[in-house]
DNA sequence: TTAGAATTTGATTAAATAATTATATTTCCT
DNA sequence: AGGAAATATAATTATTTAATCAAATTCTAA
């Protein structure tokens, strides 16, 4: 009987998810969040990996920030950020045999 | 020894990769994916699903069609509509429990 | 072969996003 | 306190993206 659709098809879960998946969905946000799936990093090592600017990448950071998909604390003079949470470096390894299979 | 990140960084696959979040990161294609969820449907009754026109809704579905991300196929005067494959559909159920988890 | 449903396409306009540049803030160090 | 490093913010402009509406296709069935 359970005619049940993903996320219920409950406008608020529809509207969180695609929130961030549209955070995910951007090249150089991705990026940032691939540079952080073996660790965590200060913002300046992000910046030097990714090749853009700082504020670029500042901007994107906080994003992905709002999100929830990316965390961060203060260490002295330096923001160190890693990926939320362990579901979030499970999503991407997901969304790595899903779209580069042949990469594995 | 491996410090290998996710996509092996390479700008290809992030490309693509996020190429694909950003068709899913929309509420409305979200939608018409999960609506998809448990099994094909006709493109009008995707709009009745929906709510909204059919021609918004037929712009969508090319938009994840290009993407790879749904597939069709002609029945009749139909176009029937599905989730392009099963990685695709694991990767849904994979966001449900990242983003919904009170859901479950 | 024409009527009519189902779907796509195109044009227009409105709205959201992104990169850039310059400026500001915070913290550390001396 | 004052200067340098690390990060954030703001304003501007360019680019993308989305919704709407009208017109055009494609197919079916009579």
């Amino acid at each position: 009987m359970s005619e049940n659709n993903l996320f219920e098809m409950k406008e608020d879960n529809i509207v969180k998810a695609s929130k961030a998946l549209k955070a995910m969905g951007h090249p150089l946000r991705l990026k940032i969040l691939c540079v952080l799936s073996d660790g965590e990093l200060p913002v300046m090592d992000i910046v030097a990996k990714v090749g853009t600017t700082q504020s670029n990448v500042s901007q994107h950071i906080d994003i992905l920030r709002e999100k929830g998909i990316l965390s961060s604390r203060r260490d002295g003079s330096k923001i160190i950020c890693q990926v939320a949470d362990k579901e979030i470096i499970n999503l991407l390894h997901a969304m790595q045999s899903t779209f580069c299979p042949a990469d594995l």
